[in-house]
Order: structure tokens, then C-alpha cells, then sequence
DNA sequence: GTCTATAGATTGATAGAC
DNA sequence: GTCTATCAATCTATAGAC
């Protein structure tokens, strides 16, 4: 593997680790065992690297959930597969942990994989919503992009709860209660 | 007010903005107008000012909490006035934001406020639940605690799904959909 | 209690050899 | 393309005067 690969790997590891204020340019060379000139030959700097790094990482993040609500089942059960997806919980989510950085935020193009991630997937969800009112399997009467910016909110606002309690059990109670409330809406 | 007292609101108000590793002794001096000196006579370090600073906020929203919880209303109505109490959504949450820093949770005692924080908010929130349940209020046979947690995960979400966006609209979506869920487990 | 001076380490980036 | 050397700025903390 060339050295632009090896740090654009090792920008998303530690991006999803420490977040991009607490990562230095430094600390991917050293990973990706890079000098400081290999790093600002193929990139312009920290934010270029970074911007690199974390649109693979979205692009990764949307091809895994559609793999989920694109497959067969019902539109519950495909609900029901996203929130129970298995997701290393106590490492975060690796795109929606940059919403709390400022200065990652204030730049449109470090932001922007983080916009699409989450407008895509709460539209995605929302069909996959409609699809099962249309069906008769879900209640009708209830906005489908609410629903489904609700089951997103609940998934990364699960990571929030399990960091914070140090474990990941209250991920697992805040996605089951999301399928319990999904469930309802059934009978 | 006194240098100290300056120091721990000037720390509350930074690591809201910018975190724990984004916020520097330096800027917490220059906003209180006090020197090295003295944030090192009254703090053994920038891990104990936070700490202080931080269990002060974590106060302070479990007080505001409180007050909606422990209102009048019935358990829907409760639930509800949490999930749509006036937030500066585009700020992130106080508390939760710092979910994502490594530093701040590899700390026991600064992720300490955090834990405490959502441990108490989805067990009060999990009786508001029960007591709605057993007043034929909301259907039983659904888990308390695992609704409690889908709300308060839904508000953390929903602020990374607001910040990601760059607008509040996506955290009022989000919350707009826990109340439709929580609303058809009344009929 | 508060100040200034200073310290060693690290940050993000540039220069120039090879 | 990749390396080492160097840079000014900032980080967190300590020392010691007042």
C-alpha cells in the first residue's frame, strides 16, 4: 500500500478515535509511517487529509446502512435491522462524533460528509417509512420524515448515553425502546 | 465576582463552545481576566477546573429537568414538554457533547457529571413512563426504562443531526417524531 | 491571591536535500 | 515522492516576586 493510502487509513482511524482537534498531522504520519513531506506532497494540509479521510468514512457508512434497508423484509424488520445493527458502541459513531467539533463544523467541506451522511440517510429512512404505510403494515397519519429523523436521532444519541455511562448497555435500551415505539405504530 | 468564581464560568461557557481538549487554560484566563497564577492557586490543573466547571453545568440542566418532570400534566404531557423544551440546539447540549472526547471519558472523574446526568435523566424519565402506564395512560407491556432512554437519546441525536446540518430544523424533526411515537401508545 | 517570567513539549507548516 | 531540519506559535505547568 502507497503512502497516500496508508494515511488517509490511518486520518480515519484516528479521526474516529480522537476526533479533529485532538488529532495532529504528526500523529497520522506516525501511524501511517510517513515523513512530514510525504503527507503535504499528496495533501495541502491537516483539513485537506482530513477531508479525504472522512469522506471515505461517510461513503462507507451509507453503502453499509443500505445494504441494510435495501435488503428484503418488511419496512419494520428493516427498521428494526438498522437499530440493531451491530455497532462497536463504546468507539462511537465514526461520522456523527464530528458534529461536536467546531471548527470541523465551520468549514463547509470538512462538514459536508457529515451533511450528506445524515440527509441521505434520514430521507432513506423515511421511504422505507412511507413504504410501510402504503403497505398497511404502519400506521398512517404520522409524518414518515419524522419517524425516521427520530430512529437516526436515537442511534447516535445512543453512542452519547453508552460513552457516558462508560458501557454499552444503555445503546441497546435506547435502540430497543425505538423498536418497541416502531412496533406499536403496527397494531 | 471573585477570580475563581470568573474561572469556572469562564470554563462552563468555553467547553460548551469548544470541548475539553479545544479549550485551553490560556483562553479560560484571558476570558475570566485572570492571570496563571491565579487558576493554578485555586485549581490543581485544567483537568480539575473542568471538572468543577462541568459538574456545575451537569447541575444546572438536571435542575431544569427536573423542573419540567416534576411539573403538573399527565406522563404525556411531561414527556412531551422535555422533548419540546426551548434548546439552543445549534450549541450542541452542554453536558452531552463531551460524550465524544477521549480524554474527558478515559477520566473518571470528569466523565463522573456525564454518567450521573443520563443515569438520573432516564430513570426519572423511566417513572414518568411507569406512573403513565398505571394510570391507563400510556399501554403497558412496554419496557419504561427503554422508552426513557429512545427519548433522551432522540434530544442527544437529534443536536448531531441539527449540528451536522447546519440548522436546528433536523433536532425539531427528530423530537417532533418521539412525541408522534410516544402519542400512538396512548390510543 | 494575583502577577510576570519562564520552561519543555507539541502544533501545523515550510525549506531544501536527495 | 520522501526524507530531515527548522520555524513561529501555542500548550500546560512551575517558579518566584509582590
Amino acid at each position: 500500500m502507497n503512502a497516500r493510502e496508508r494515511l488517509v487509513e490511518s486520518a480515519q482511524d484516528l479521526l474516529w478515535e480522537r476526533g479533529y482537534v485532538g488529532t495532529s498531522p504528526r500523529a497520522i504520519q506516525d501511524r501511517a509511517g510517513a515523513g512530514q513531506g510525504s503527507m503535504y506532497h499528496h495533501f495541502t494540509g491537516k483539513a485537506d487529509l482530513a477531508r479525504t479521510a472522512l469522506q471515505r468514512t461517510a461513503d462507507r457508512e451509507r453503502a453499509g446502512a443500505e445494504g441494510l434497508l435495501g435488503g428484503p423484509g418488511t419496512a419494520l424488520e428493516r427498521l428494526t435491522a438498522y437499530l440493531r445493527r451491530e455497532r462497536e458502541v463504546l468507539r462511537g459513531c465514526p461520522v456523527g462524533r464530528h458534529a461536536q467539533d467546531p471548527d470541523l463544523v465551520a468549514d463547509p467541506d470538512l462538514r459536508a460528509p457529515l451533511e450528506e451522511t445524515f440527509g441521505w440517510l434520514r430521507g432513506r429512512l423515511a421511504e422505507v417509512v412511507a413504504e410501510g404505510q402504503q403497505a398497511g403494515e404502519l400506521r398512517p397519519g404520522v409524518d414518515p420524515a419524522a419517524v425516521a429523523s427520530a430512529v437516526v436521532a436515537t442511534v447516535q444519541g445512543g453512542y452519547v448515553l453508552a460513552r457516558s455511562a462508560g458501557r454499552p448497555e444503555p445503546f441497546t435500551e435506547a435502540t430497543e425502546g425505538a423498536v418497541a415505539l416502531l412496533t406499536a405504530l403496527t397494531r
